[in-house]
DNA sequence: AATACCAAAATCTTCAATATTTTCTGGTTT
DNA sequence: AAACCAGAAAATATTGAAGATTTTGGTATT
């Protein structure tokens, strides 16, 4: 099956398993919800096999909970998720950020600024059409945040860093659809962010990080 | 197959899965050696696709490198895979204690006394015989910490806290049968430990942490 | 209303076969 | 001798089908 190459997925599995992952994070497939093997294969393609393994991959990825022979549903997504998910978020690139100050010079500013520049745009638009411009968006934010720790010379804690950033997108979209969020806000708090990154002044930095991470949830009452 | 239950493993797969993982934990496979399904099989039993659900598994929890369309093998252990493990568990787990700390009250403090007392009697019997009590010894270390975060209130922090530890466990176990761990200190550091913690120093309590975790491995220049 | 039991549905596991990709091998050319 | 290309062999990836086991849901009984 899969005449290929689809997206830039490797496997059949790889597939599949970034569409769920797409169909997750946007709600199409809302928390609490049961996968059912068959009802996926019908909607997705793939076999029997395929889907296993890929929501076996989403498990460990956190979105998705596997019972065993209880078959597989998308993770829930109540109130202590959310602040587990960016709480811990927050300390773990703040982290990063930390280390990546230590370690990145010229060449990481540069990328910082562009990646700055992307997302900053993508607040602008963003409003204007939600539903067509959400993920575009939020892949921007996903790359600015990914360069903030791209020097922290921990491949580890970068992994834990997009686990996290993956997880916690359900949640942004939710915000985002209710227009919670005020792009304007967020991109003030990124360039307060930057400018302490470039001054390297550290607890600005993380200050301003942390802000950023939490704005768009309310702050959590923290 | 399988009469079953083997191991408290519900499924095949998980069977298998832990079977692998102690196989590479104890350096039976060791780094960078080819995963081959048949030959597996052949060693472990199981059918082809349980084991490449049990492999994709093991690289989601980082001891197992998948490359695709060119199987698996059991991740490198270089030295910057040692610092890299070694250095983010210490602080990961420093969190997560921080925030058990707020938490936890008399009952943690018992719990964390009853894992004290098993992990110091480990202690003084390993060196008798590495090879039969290693995986008892490290048991005893593994329910030690993992009581340390079990208050910490997020659920992900001790996930990836239970990932880092049996990430390290393959160079902790190198470690310990070239006889490099001492372990009346490592007693002692414990005692410091816990000490701190049972008095509510936050600080102290931290800096025994990091000191318990890095030490075995010559504390990596840090 | 609670329990016990049976049938249907779903998951888990394995076997077997095909397609695709990588790796190996040997001969050719430069 | 080194680089390079085919073609063969080996290994992985994917699918289909079928049996075993477990959970679920409904029905009858107490």
């Amino acid at each position: 099956m899969f005449g290929f190459k689809h997206d830039d997925a490797a496997t059949v599995v790889q597939f599949i398993a970034e569409q769920v992952r797409r169909d997750i994070s946007f709600g199409v497939l809302p928390p609490d919800s049961r996968l059912k093997i068959e009802d996926l294969r019908q909607r997705y393609g793939g076999s029997a096999h395929s889907f296993r393994e890929a929501l076996t991959l989403l498990a460990n990825e956190g979105i998705v909970e596997a019972n065993t022979q209880r078959g597989f549903r998308v993770a829930s997504a109540s109130q202590a998720d959310l602040e587990d998910v960016t709480r811990l978020r927050a300390e773990i690139e703040g982290l990063g950020l930390k280390w990546s100050m230590k370690h990145g010079a010229v060449r990481w500013e540069g990328e910082l600024i562009a990646a700055r520049h992307a997302v900053d745009r993508a607040d602008q638009m963003v409003m204007g059409d939600i539903d067509a411009l959400a993920l575009e968006w939020d892949e921007a934010n996903r790359e600015f945040h990914a360069v903030l720790v791209s020097r922290c010379n921990s491949p580890r804690l970068i992994e834990f860093q997009s686990r996290l950033f993956f997880e916690s997108r359900r949640f942004r979209f939710a915000v985002l659809k209710e227009r919670g969020i005020v792009p304007e806000e967020l991109t003030m708090t990124r360039n307060r962010l930057v400018d302490a990154v470039l001054a390297r002044n550290e607890q600005r930095a993380i200050e301003a990080l942390e802000r950023l991470i939490l704005e768009p949830f309310g702050n959590l009452g923290i």
